[in-house]
DNA sequence: CGAAAAAAATAAACTAGTTTAATAAATACA
DNA sequence: TGTATTTATTAAACTAGTTTATTTTTTTCG
């Protein structure tokens, strides 16, 4: 219980992720301002931090955990855009428009939060954090590319070569959704794979 | 033949972007310093800008014309990622590691164009700069959602909805392209829509 | 621990989109 | 202006992936 307490009042790995950032070690007061900035929250399994509607959302910063950023079509069907856990942002970067996207935690999870307005302060401040933003392109422009040209089968190779990680920690319907397929089509990819060996 | 000389001394189109960027009339020796950075070509349709393998590529900032980058896949087939046209950035937001993409005029065109170095240093600047990014990304996110959830003719009115004037810009190929279909399936959805008529 | 619920597998009929090939229409340019 | 080249159309056979339904396996949680 005070374990709890104290661990949802330490910046530490929020901290750590500036002091990246900046290059160099963050005076006192710096620290302070920055923390006075982000909220931190912790969250079960399958709880909603963001839904399609809102506007204004939030930036999150994960500490501990596994969140994934999704929509909801028309006839209902769920598709996944993003995963993020440990150490990595997740959000709405259209923000402050209203936002056609969810965001749900996947596993218990530990977040930093911030508005909009004071991301755009940090963001002029470090211009370093503007490289999360580049970053995000780039990963997202390559994904695009791979779900375009490739076949499910290939893009759920590719996820196991680069992120094997992920499919330990995501039931795999999850999976099929980030991979724009039905779960039953990837369950048929994995059965044809099981035999390979 | 002068006329055209003059063209190619003429920084207006992008002075007047950076202007607007910084929300305030721009001092000579700033517009002498961002001018310096930048260099002015014109191209000729299908001319090829940049291509894979290449490092450390540049940014162009287009006063005419249309662009379009593309990727080739491993049986030779192009995916057109993104066209751009007058007053818009089109590059690797990937440089300066070894670009996978291609970028191709698809008419004559006039750009500017700009090293990754003094791009960063003009970034650091006019904060402004980093809104070209944040603003693609939403793009993409939102163009990467419809390929995965809607179907080539919902995708196909979506991009006629949205961008009328590229329609007409380019040939019927390179517009199945950037749907992610086969020129001869689009031919059969313009078919089917025609008849609507 | 055991029951209920959620997730995964399997099968069969179906459809959106591909491939190949041949023909027609539009465009370029000598 | 006419010919060569590029682009678009049409058709038919094919395939990657969907849908619906049923069964089996795994997970959750009282």
């Amino acid at each position: 219980m005070s374990f709890e307490f104290r661990s949802m009042e330490n910046y530490d790995v929020l901290l750590s992720y500036f002091k990246h950032i900046k290059g160099a070690p963050l005076e006192a007061a710096e620290m302070q301002e920055i923390t006075s900035y982000f909220g931190k929250r912790s969250y079960k399994k399958k709880t909603l931090l963001m839904r399609a509607g809102e506007a204004n959302t939030k930036h999150y910063y994960i500490e501990k955990g596994l969140l994934r950023l999704y929509i909801i079509d028309q006839s209902g069907k769920e598709f996944n855009i993003l995963f993020a856990s440990e150490r990595q942002w997740i959000g709405d970067l259209g923000t402050p428009a209203e936002t056609p996207y969810y965001i749900e935690t996947v596993e218990d999870s530990i977040v930093y939060s911030i508005a909009e307005e004071d991301f755009n302060v940090l963001y002029k401040r470090y211009i370093k954090l503007a490289q999360y933003i580049r970053k995000s392109y780039v990963f997202l422009q390559k994904r695009f590319v791979s779900i375009l040209s490739k076949t499910a089968e290939e893009n759920y190779e590719e996820l196991v070569a680069d992120h094997p990680g992920l499919i330990q920690r995501l039931p795999q319907y999850q999976i099929s959704s980030y991979l724009g397929v039905t779960p039953v089509f990837l369950s048929k990819i994995l059965a044809k794979r099981a035999k390979k060996d």
